[in-house]
DNA sequence: CTTTCGCTAT
């Protein structure tokens, strides 16, 4: 006791209690005298408490508590947050319970303890109970249950609080206005944050200014996010080790690099360098910016070992492809016991699905039963998603039957697994199944299901599945928007597509790059060039697949000069390297317009090995323009790359047919069927009410064939009057040409168009899809068919659409 | 004696 810090509040006490004492009556004043020496005894021993308290002294502290005579609120209310403190949250009620008079200040120590001590739930029903009792929350109290509605996301709770502050006029409260701050943002309401924020303008502190920032950061507001940090910087406002995480948080979602640099140094001049929260999202900025050099050199001079670091490292290496290497860092991890959590495996797992790392694969699962971490979800998750991606989707479906309590992620890794594996029928039923199970849509899922519809362009499932999205509210929308986009266009509804990217609020460049490939596909160059321009005024920059849009759209308008131009700005301009499938695009640009001298030079000059797609290209404009000398050259090329292929098979003979060469002909088909190479059978199908109605030539399976044989007849009687003439090329069998006019009149894409006719309602464009190229003896017949039937015909083939309208197709008959 | 803000996973 040989401090006396507290004299002076004595002396102040004493001089109270004397000037009380001369306005008494004598029998007051004792009572007043005995009252002081009483007060002023517990007081001292109250001091000692407090101390005791503030150094983690405990045990002590409950010892002097249980041995003083005397004990008023004060006493009472050390000892509660002395044991809340640390985190003996039993103790401290049993003593609140105990405790004969509470003031505010016992109840907000005991909710405050709850709150911080991860009994948020407790915490509350105690502040309602303090609140039927009628004692009023004080500040303390609010910004304590604030923080437990943050925590568990109870925007309703949240909110009658936020009632109250403003009724009893504490919204202005420093304190209490962070935690509705911080309240509004973790609930996602950031727009109700944020007008909390800019109401207290000059109250601001740097505590506010982080809670908005995280706010910010934490609601995809990145760009929000470091206008605040530079706001605070020009107030001269402290940054501390809460704010620098999130504002890297901020840096790392938009991978700013050299603003988290920045960061970096404003960290290094804070002294907050050492805080493990400031040095894991350090490693994570630079981990996810591409910058491993300087994630690893943080990483190795750490003073401990952080498993967040750990974590951020690991996937860092997955994102750029150094899959070796975040096994490396995983097996030291498990080597020198460095803790491995929750996070851990999702990352090591989705490297190894990555990489298709089956034995390693294997391994961790083994590990993970062991160490019981399948009992956690995201890692089971992260298990599906792994076995999915390896394309084994038996485990992956093993596994995902085992989780209790599927969510959203559960479902949609296996969903995307059975669409990146080309099972999409499948993947639409479990989607259903989803559904029925009563489990929330989210971006990914959707996203993924709309390219599963696009690659069935199946789009009435399509549009029902659009509307389930627009009615549900799904955070971000951009990968769903997106894919969107791409399945509208895949089924030829151009309208649709344009429809949502005009409403999207933000556009990446994949929304463009998907619009203009939409466009191209359909038919539309020149207007999917026009997107190309708006996209640069808007500032975005193209990506490589933007410039196979283009080229793909240059390529079917014919528009050979603004084709080579667009190649040559992607390495000038943007510093894009054109890869092989760039080259197989100007090679059919070339090779379309004739000119198979340029192609076949740009084919010498490439750089790059010419892939199948190269090849693919060279030959099939070889077959249009019927030089079979280059084409010979084509075809044995991609023999060599795809020896399964029947393309190169299929198209030689083809070409020797034309050519009148028929023992070339029949060499080829020879060696193909020595080889056991089917011909793929083309087929066509319309999507009607949910049913597909499908076609192979000369098929006679479906139950209105005698209708569709008939109508057949009809139309080409009719279509012939108007100046059809059937073009014989496209029968690729050396049979008589009658033989060879009617195996044409049966192909699939005319069953389809003959039932078309028959069942689609007039008015409505009638949507044909085929597995491989339309015919061309199909595409003249159709241009007839548009105009003579009056009906806009939409087939969409292995390469694009056609639209017919009129009698003209949109492919402007280059396909 | 009681109050506000932080990193990693599909």
């Amino acid at each position: 006791m040989g401090c006396y810090t507290w004299a002076p509040r004595r002396r102040c006490l004493c001089l109270q209690y004397i000037f009380k004492l001369q306005t008494l009556s004598p029998s007051a004043s004792f009572r007043f005298i005995h009252n002081f020496v009483y007060d002023s005894s517990n007081f001292v021993s109250n001091q000692r408490l407090s101390e005791l308290s503030k150094d983690g002294r405990v045990d002590e502290a409950r010892k002097l508590f249980d041995h003083m005579p005397y004990r008023d609120t004060y006493t009472w209310n050390i000892m509660i947050s002395a044991y809340a403190n640390s985190r003996n949250m039993v103790e401290a009620r049993k003593l609140f319970d105990e405790t004969p008079t509470k003031n505010s200040i016992t109840w907000s120590s005991l909710v405050s303890g709850y709150c911080r001590n991860g009994c948020e739930v407790e915490g509350l029903r105690l502040f309602s109970q303090m609140w039927s009792e009628g004692q009023k929350p004080s500040q303390y109290t609010l910004g304590s249950v604030l923080r437990a509605c943050s925590t568990l996301g109870l925007l309703h709770s949240g909110k009658m609080i936020h009632g109250y502050v403003t009724k009893i006029q504490l919204e202005a409260n420093i304190f209490v206005a962070t935690g509705l701050v911080d309240m509004y943002s973790k609930c996602k309401c950031l727009l109700e944050a944020e007008f909390l924020f800019v109401s207290l303008s000059d109250r601001k502190n740097y505590v506010l200014s982080t809670a908005m920032l995280t706010g910010y950061a934490q609601n995809g507001e990145s760009l929000k996010a470091m206008q605040c940090f530079k706001e605070m910087r020009i107030q001269k406002m402290e940054s501390n080790h809460f704010t620098f995480p999130s504002i890297l948080t901020a840096c790392t979602a938009i991978s700013a690099y050299s603003f988290g640099q920045q960061v970096h140094g404003c960290i290094i001049l804070s002294g907050f360098g050492a805080n493990v929260y400031v040095q894991s999202a350090l490693v994570d900025m630079y981990a996810k910016c591409g910058d491993l050099n300087s994630a690893r050199m943080l990483l190795n001079i750490m003073e401990i070992d952080d498993v967040v670091c750990w974590n951020s490292m690991i996937v860092g290496c997955v994102a750029h492809g150094h899959m070796e290497e975040a096994l490396v860092l995983f097996h030291k991890m498990h080597n020198r016991d460095t803790v491995i959590d929750d996070f851990t495996y999702p990352s090591v797992l989705k490297s190894l699905g990555t990489c298709r790392d089956l034995k390693n694969g294997e391994s961790v699962h083994s590990l993970i039963m062991k160490t019981g971490f399948d009992a956690c979800k995201t890692v089971s998750n992260a298990l599906v998603d792994m076995y999915a991606k390896q394309g084994n989707l038996n485990c992956a479906l093993e596994v995902f039957n085992k989780i209790s309590d599927k969510d959203v992620i559960s479902w949609t890794s296996l969903v995307t697994g059975y669409v990146h594996n080309g099972f999409h029928e499948k993947a639409l039923k479990l989607f259903c199944d989803m559904r029925i199970a009563g489990v929330d849509l989210d971006q990914f899922v959707i996203a993924c299901v709309f390219s599963a519809c696009a690659e069935l362009t199946i789009i009435e499932f399509g549009r029902q599945v659009h509307g389930n999205f627009i009615k549900s509210s799904v955070g971000s929308l951009l990968s769903a928007e997106n894919s969107l986009i791409t399945m509208y266009a895949k089924c030829g509804c151009l309208e649709d597509a344009t429809r949502v990217f005009d409403s999207m609020g933000t556009r990446n460049v994949i929304s463009w790059t998907a619009i203009i490939v939409g466009y191209a596909q359909n038919g539309r160059g020149k207007d999917s060039l026009r997107f190309y321009d708006r996209m640069i005024i808007d500032g975005v920059k193209p990506d490589p697949v933007t410039f196979i849009g283009l080229l793909f759209a240059c390529s079917h308008a014919g528009l050979v000069e603004t084709g080579r131009s667009y190649f040559e700005s992607m390495e000038k301009v943007y510093g894009i390297k054109p890869g092989s499938d760039h080259y197989a695009c100007m090679i059919d640009l070339l090779g379309r317009a004739g000119k198979l001298n340029e192609a076949e030079e740009l084919l010498n000059r490439m750089d790059v090995e010419p892939d199948a797609t190269v090849w693919k290209s060279l030959l099939s404009a070889c077959r249009v323009h019927g030089n079979l000398e280059l084409g010979e050259r084509a075809g044995k090329n991609l023999i060599k790359l795809e020896p399964l292929n029947s393309l190169p098979y299929v198209l030689l003979s083809n070409m020797f047919s034309v050519a009148g060469r028929w023992e070339d002909a029949t060499h080829i088909r020879n060696s193909m069927k020595r080889m056991g190479i089917n011909k793929e059978p083309g087929y066509s199908w319309i999507e009607m009410k949910s049913q597909v109605h499908s076609f192979i030539s000369e098929d006679r399976s479906h139950p209105l064939a005698a209708e569709i044989y008939s109508k057949i007849d009809e139309m080409m009687i009719l279509i012939k009057e108007a100046g059809y003439v059937p073009v014989m090329n496209f029968a690729l069998h050396d049979m008589d040409e009658e033989a060879k006019e009617r195996s044409l009149t049966y192909h699939s894409e005319k069953l389809a168009v003959a039932f078309g006719l028959l069942a689609v309602p007039n008015g409505a464009p009638i949507r044909i899809f085929k597995n491989l190229r339309v015919c061309g003896d199909c595409h003249s017949a159709m241009k007839y068919i548009s105009s003579v039937f009056k009906r806009h015909v939409i087939l969409r083939d292995l390469n694009c659409f056609h639209h017919f309208k009129e009698g003209k197709c949109s492919c402007g008959d280059f396909w």
